[in-house]
DNA sequence: CGAATTTATGAAAACATTTGCAATACTATT
DNA sequence: AATAGTATTGCAAATGTTTTCATAAATTCG
């Protein structure tokens, strides 16, 4: 009760009251197998009684590392890099990091001001989503020397070492589930791909992919959509109300699907039947609407968890060898898609 | 391109390089009229160089601000927090400080955990979710001087400053609304209350609004429910087959609403004709669901804005007096609800 | 032009911790 | 019992900044 909130609670004010050194204080955190248990007892008593908490600031400036791992996102509020986050920080949580969050709206130059943040708050590492940034982020994080990590996209021939799956593949497999049903006629939904290398590539392997089958794809029954579903069941409705109307919608991501299969139920179309619907992601929700979404799934908890425990790793174990992991995708068919009808 | 990354790029090598001392440099940062045009070029010009990047762990020691707010959610991993979340992290972001994000999964003793974590590495304040903290948190904050905040609840006698809105009144708004339409026969359909004040807070609104109509409700009509469309929407299966089914369900969160909404459908019940459904909470995603779901609206970004904002400012002021901000509910009426069927 | 201000800069102490080195105390060995 | 070795502790320097105080230079004013 006595000198408990008394301003001062530092490892001096420790040392003082368990009548020992600082350094022994100290020790007791840090290499607690160099001091007495009879003194490191005193020490811990002396701890509780002050109230004592550990200021890492102060360790940070040793050159110790500050415990904390930013991560910088494009947007916090979409189901899908909430779970990717809500696992990362878990996971580095165990390895007993805190983390730094920031998003940057899908602007890179607002991700390099963020990066730059966190590097003023000398984090242990910085981890963005995706592959594509600034150059000027780029070089940041080249001359810091700062440990980065991609997380969300994988491709080979990235610089940093990346934990995430391969879009391009999620556009190729959503498409040939399409062709498997025997669908030539395919509608397709993407967000803008500006800034963002997840719809790029994704939309790519989708291309890629009706080429090959000689298929292509009339503007329009190409239209745009951001990342929410009213909007998207909007883009979906003048979508097909188009002369040709298309057997089946290909969708960038769930949420634009979820919109497109509201659009077409107010349409009065039935789904799949006169109409499949194809989305990537496989969101929290997806399972849940009728008919259950058909999609391709992309293990966000999975990438999260790994991204957080090998990151964590790399940055605390000195021979830290650079890594590259491909999360698998899985293509979830559920009862938005069906065989094209003959008519 | 020379002494780039040389590893010590401190103060006082760009002092060396600008030929003035440390001193001038930190002025030039802190209070830069106090340095001549002159030399604040020069230093500009050595930090572009060098490529300084400013030590908060060193400005920290100096009781100077940390700049960064602890932020501790039960869990980020769910549509309506992202959202406040989002919205804190922008507002606290603007005012120049960092977002450390942590959550508990509902357990109040590994919230302890992460505020102390956090006041390790002496964030500048603590925001929590709800009203309800194990002692050993209060108690911690309270010892520690640590500038404190509640956030998404309002309550009169709040211990912490607050910005949030009045459960009790959310579940009173949601139970008031059936009444008006002529529902006596009301099913429940609530989270585990158990750490979670919102829920228990929004349940006792609803049961005082019932009790004061005299109407209560059998056990049989009252179910939990977690926070997953397809659990509730199991959930909602088992209460609308029961042998006397409500007509109207009135759902502790739109999450749980949603499930019950696909709950009723798929038993091929009319909403809301053969069913009224209302939720609490309108998260993004209530709006485009078919029929869109009735609901009292909790502005979530509101919230997390004003809450950034306010605390911000109580953190960075002098007078510093504490705060309680209670944000508006609003009833949206959309298509899930109707006036009770006369049969 | 000299005194009184004002402006610009530097020196050094302070912040809370860690750690290499030195000193002391204890234990085991002959 | 003396010596060597080991276990425990303390001293002091170092970490990267900020800030107070002092000093020097420049400006104003009578």
């Amino acid at each position: 009760m006595s000198n408990l909130q008394k301003g001062k609670v530092d490892i001096v004010a420790v040392a003082k009251a368990a009548k020992v050194s600082p350094s022994t204080v100290s020790r007791t955190f840090n290499h607690p197998n160099l001091v007495s248990p009879a003194t490191r007892k005193k020490i811990n008593r002396a701890v509780q009684k002050l109230g004592y908490i550990r200021n890492r600031a102060a360790q940070t400036m040793h050159g110790k590392r500050s415990g904390t791992i930013g991560l910088v996102v494009p947007t916090i509020n979409h189901a899908i890099f909430a779970e990717v986050i809500q696992a990362f920080s878990d996971s580095i949580d165990k390895a007993g990091f805190s983390l730094l969050l920031a998003s940057h709206g899908y602007d890179l130059d607002r991700e390099y001001a963020m990066v730059r943040k966190f590097l003023e708050h000398r984090v242990d590492g910085v981890a963005l989503v995706g592959l594509e940034h600034s150059d000027a982020s780029t070089r940041l994080i080249e001359q810091q020397k700062i440990p980065a990590l991609a997380i969300w996209n994988y491709s080979e021939d990235c610089i940093l070492p990346c934990v995430g799956a391969d879009n391009r593949l999620a556009g190729r497999l959503a498409t040939e589930h399409l062709l498997a049903l025997g669908h030539r006629n395919i509608g397709l939904i993407f967000p803008q791909t500006n800034g963002n290398d997840r719809a790029q590539h994704r939309i790519s392997g989708v291309h890629a992919a009706l080429t090959e089958m000689g298929i292509s794809v009339p503007s329009e029954h190409e239209s745009e959509a951001p990342y929410s579903v009213s909007q998207a069941k909007k883009a979906a409705i003048s979508l097909l109300t188009e002369r040709s109307r298309p057997t089946a919608l290909l969708c960038g991501n769930d949420v634009i699907a979820q919109g497109a299969l509201f659009a077409a139920q107010s349409l009065g179309l039935k789904v799949p039947d006169d109409l499949s619907i194809i989305g990537i992601g496989d969101f929290k929700g997806s399972a849940d609407v009728e008919p259950g979404l058909t999609t391709i799934r992309i293990p966000a908890e999975t990438i999260g968890k790994l991204a957080g425990e090998r990151f964590t790793d790399y940055i605390t174990s000195e021979d830290s060898a650079p890594f590259k992991i491909c999360c698998e995708l899985e293509r979830v068919v559920r009862g938005t898609t069906s065989p094209v009808s003959v008519y």
